[in-house]
DNA sequence: CAATTATACATAACTTTCTTATGTATTTGT
DNA sequence: ACAAATACATAAGAAAGTTATGTATAATTG
């Protein structure tokens, strides 16, 4: 089951931000093959909600990127400068407290 | 701490869902206390989000409604049908396993 | 007892954040 | 050779909220 989209909705940075924050320099396309691996494809960015999410994120100051050229190819990295690792830990620390309410509200069992 | 909107998008009907399916019938304005008190003031539901909310779950034939008189106001009541109650199941089910892969993707450790 | 706050609904304009579609180009696998 | 994968980007449109506004009645409070 690939989760509904409104469900992604509003977490795209938050991934992001840990996904930088855990494997230091990224690029687009790596982003989105590392989180369908990690989700066995359960989560799976689209092209059109990441590159301007990483556009976005570059333009509010929280990321810093280097241009590298494979053969002909253009790749453009991502990492998280100071501010960014900051942001990174305060948008998944709201969001492990928003599940806690959730589960909470909804009434859903701790997974083993 | 209000959690900002964004997390809470996509997520609102799948409270409602089971705000009605714990609490039998209830009107929109209960509906916000009701969450706000839950949740320690943590969601408040916005009444422009809500009530085009109920229209549509009422609109997808999952919820049935009874208007009362108190005093000289009016009181939309809302309850569940069989099918709203499917859903209502289906959709925080979805929203556990949803949950479980953030968690994990996140690395957030389990509530206590 | 007048004024404020709470109760109770509704809708419209606007914003944010996606999806879907489109475009360009290179590299790899069959 | 052709298809699929890699790699970026942007634009049009949809979804689902927020904020503002509107209308009323009921309860509280200085």
């Amino acid at each position: 089951m690939i989760y509904s989209s409104e469900l992604i909705k509003g977490t795209l940075k938050t991934i992001v931000l840990k996904m930088l924050r855990d494997h230091g320099r990224m690029y687009g396309y790596e982003l989105t093959q590392r989180v369908k691996e990690l989700t066995s494809g359960k989560i799976q960015l689209t092209e059109g909600a990441l590159y301007p999410s990483l556009h976005a994120l570059e333009a509010e100051g929280l990321l810093e990127t280097e241009t590298e050229h494979i053969g002909k190819r253009v790749r453009k990295y991502y990492r998280l400068n100071k501010k960014g690792t900051a942001k990174s830990e305060e948008k998944v620390n709201e969001f492990a407290a928003f599940l806690d309410t959730m589960r909470f509200l909804l009434d859903i069992k701790p997974a083993h």
